[in-house]
Formats: C-alpha cells, sequence, structure tokens
DNA sequence: GTAACGAGGTTGTAATACAACTAACAGCAA
DNA sequence: TTGCTGTTAGTTGTATTACAACCTCGTTAC
C-alpha cells in the first residue's frame, strides 16, 4: 500500500507555468503584445484575477511589462542588465558572503579558462584600460572595489556566454557593498599583481594558468573573510 | 527650468515599499506571522485586492511565504535567493541549448570537487538511490532524463552552497524537456556509466578524479548538442 | 493644418461573496 | 487521563461585478 501525496496546485501557478512555457517555446516573442486580460481569462477559463496574479508573476521575474493603458508585453532582456539587484545586500551576514565568494571561485576559475581562449585584442585593451584605473584608484577602496569588479565583469563577457554575463552582473550588484572591506583588509597590492598576471594569461590565451592565477586571487578574499570572522567571534 | 518626471506611482507599489521597509528595518523578524490579508487592508486603508499584489510581490522575491489557511510569514533571507534573476537568461536563450551545456560545465566541474570534500555516507546512499532508479527507467527516456537531473541535483546540494543548489535548480527546470532528447541520442549507457564512477568519487572524497569524470559526461552532451544543430543546418 | 474632443479598449483598484484550507478546541469514548 | 472526532473560527484562494485611471486613435471644430 502506498499513499502518494495529493497534490493541490493553485490555479494561479497553473496559468503561470503555462504562460511561462509560451514564452520559452517561442509562442510569445520579445516585444509582442500579449492579448488582453480579458481575452486570456477567457481563454484560459479562470477569473481575471487569476490571471493577473500569472502576469504579475511574470512581471517581478522580468519576463513581462505591464503598462496601463495599453497592455502586456514581453521584455526584450539583455544579459548584462543586473537590473533585479533588489535584495538588500545588507541583511547578508559574514557566513552569506562566504558562500558567495565560494560561488565566485566556481564559476569564475572555470570560466576564465573560456575567456582566455576566446579573448580577442580589443577584450585585452579593455581589461588594461580597468587595470590602469585600479592603479589611480589606489587609496580609495570604493572606486577600487567598483574597477576590481568591473575587471571580473569583463572577463565574464569575454566567455561569450550570455548566462556567465548575467550570473557576473548578479554577484557584482551583491558584491558591491561588501567589495569595500574587503579592499580595506587585502590593501591594494595583491588585486592589481593577480589581474596583470590574468591580463598575461588572457595574452597568451593560457587557459589553465588563468584558472590557476584566479583561483589564488579569489582564495586570498575567502581567506579574509575567515580571519574577519574569526577576529569577530574572538570579541 | 528643470522639468521632473511625473511620477505616477501605484497604490500597491506604495505597499510594497511601506512592506519592504517593515522587513529590511527588522520591524517584521525573520519568522514573524505577518497580520492577516484583511487586517493589513484595513490598517493600509486600501482593499484586499492592493494587499495581496503587494504580499504575492513580496512572495516572489523570496522575503515572504505565504501559506493558504494559515498567513504569511516573513523567510529568513537566504544568499541563493538573488540567483532568481538568471532565470530571464535562461527562458529566453531557448535556442541555446549550447549556452546553458557550456554553463553548466563551467558550475559543475568546479563544484563536484566540493561535493566530493564534503561528501556524507547519507549523501552517497541518496546518489546510489537515484542510480538504481535510473537502471529500472532504461527504456523511457522522460523519467531516465528526470533521475539524471536529480542526481546532478544531489551534487549540488552537497557543496552545501545555497547559490550553487539555486542555479542548479534553475538548470533543472529548464532541461527538463531538452533531456529527454538527449538521452535518445546518447542512449542509457553513458549516464549510467558516469553516475557511477562519480559514486566512487564521492566515496573516495576524491574532488579531482569527480571533476575529470564530470567534465567528460557533460562533454558528451555538449558534443551530442554540437552533432544535432549540423543535422538541423544541414536540412 | 492643427488642436481639442471623445469613443473604445486596457490596466488598476474596490467591494462582496464564497470555496478551500489550517489550527485549535470542545466533547465524547475507552 | 488519553486519544479520537467533529466543529468552528480564522485565513488565504478564486470569482464576479463595477468603476476609475489611462492610452491610442480617429473625428470634429476652428
Amino acid at each position: 500500500m502506498s499513499i502518494k501525496p495529493i497534490k493541490k496546485v493553485n490555479v494561479s501557478e497553473q496559468v503561470f507555468e503555462q504562460m511561462k512555457g509560451f514564452l520559452t517555446k517561442g509562442e510569445w516573442r520579445p516585444g509582442e503584445k500579449l492579448p488582453s486580460e480579458n481575452e486570456l481569462a477567457e481563454k484560459f477559463g479562470v477569473s481575471r484575477i487569476t490571471i493577473r496574479q500569472a502576469l504579475q508573476k511574470l512581471n517581478v521575474l522580468g519576463l513581462l511589462e505591464t503598462r496601463l493603458g495599453e497592455g502586456s508585453f514581453v521584455r526584450e532582456i539583455e544579459p548584462g542588465d543586473s537590473m533585479n539587484a533588489l535584495l538588500p545586500a545588507v541583511l547578508f551576514n559574514r557566513d552569506m558572503l562566504m558562500q558567495v565568494e565560494e560561488f565566485r571561485e566556481i564559476v569564475e576559475v572555470e570560466s576564465v579558462k573560456l575567456a582566455a581562449e576566446r579573448a580577442s585584442k580589443e577584450d585585452i585593451a579593455v581589461l588594461r584600460q580597468i587595470l590602469e584605473r585600479m592603479e589611480r584608484c589606489q587609496g580609495n577602496p570604493k572606486k577600487f572595489g567598483a574597477a576590481d569588479l568591473e575587471f571580473h565583469m569583463k572577463l565574464g563577457e569575454m566567455t561569450r556566454n550570455d548566462l556567465v554575463v548575467k550570473t557576473e552582473g548578479i554577484l557584482q550588484s551583491t558584491l558591491q557593498e561588501a567589495m569595500e572591506d574587503i579592499v580595506r583588509g587585502t590593501g591594494y597590492a595583491p588585486g592589481i599583481h593577480y589581474h596583470g598576471e590574468l591580463i598575461e594569461a588572457m595574452e597568451q590565451h593560457d587557459g589553465r594558468r588563468a584558472a590557476s592565477i584566479m583561483k589564488e586571487h579569489l582564495s586570498n578574499n575567502k581567506n579574509f573573510i575567515i580571519k574577519e570572522e574569526e577576529i569577530k567571534d574572538g570579541l
């Protein structure tokens, strides 16, 4: 005798899933205007309230844009835009920050290999510009940290993989504030050193070397956070 | 003369902003139960519809959890929540299955190292269960593919990193359909073989071996997709 | 030609009602 | 007491209807 759990699925959830399907399957294309809420309600056989719930969810997720008096439209999204930086990173504690840095290590160590393989001369020139800005910004932890993240963002773009780019965007917006502390703690020298070496690896299209540099670089950050934590716990 | 843009703010948007303030300022603490929708409607001086819109938005953002018949509760913010922003990029890249697989390779090859280091006996038992289910499901591409993804999901959980878990979840939900085709194309043997080897690597806590197995495993998938695309383009 | 107006369609908000669900309590039986 | 059962009050989910706010576009008046 095996009792299976009863599934109680929201109606609005079902509508949402179907709509998501239309978007993924390309039935509703970017820029296109959706049928009106009344029309959708009739077609789905549910009330307008339910339709609105599903639409709103898609809105929050950034898949749709609803304009008063006009209708709902499928959003065209560029992989780079980190519009949905809605979570206040202030609420992050050290443990969460640790997880973020760990995740960075996972993604960036591997993706920088791709970046090295696919690097163009223009890419490298941009990297060098950012590095120069970092050198000029020594003494200003905020600007230095921002440039540092920008460097990593550019490396992400160089993979030519939209998901990596998007991920880097999320990480960037999450780490923006924490970066200032990290720079204060580790100083400016390591950042400049590692980023310089990364540029060299890009020039040589040496993915393995780039990966090992990146691993060391990010481990430094992680160790700093661990030390911070110990100091805090010690008090 | 400076003309400022006219702000026409939704009522529900205002309610949402206020509620977000309560959450970030700690007026509503994690785990706490919010007043009922009716009560909130009365206090804010708006209709229940409007309250529900604001609540739902907070739900989608992961700040609240609403349970039917019980009420709305403040959720503990998890670092993984920020990865929700990945969803739009994944959804719209439907004909970029290639990019998704490439991204998987980046994330999973590196994260499986962590999984190996942190694997417990219980984890490995679960993996073995899933593998057995895969063996039983040979002949059923749909179920086999689902179990396959579940295996990878479990590996993600074993990293104990919320961002990895969230990312795997998003990837899983988008790959579900494609997986069926991949299984049909590659057959059942490779999946069972590689997953078996991964379990061995987990038992030995051998991260490097796990990573190399995973790389080979995912490369197989990628190669299949490349072939598929060539056939498609050939027509 | 141009500006003002208005019609029709669309989303936003409200009020009300009921269904579906949960938790807690009262009451009964062993 | 202890354990089960039925009831009840409270909560969220959905439906219905209505109207306000807004946009687009064609028509009209000057």
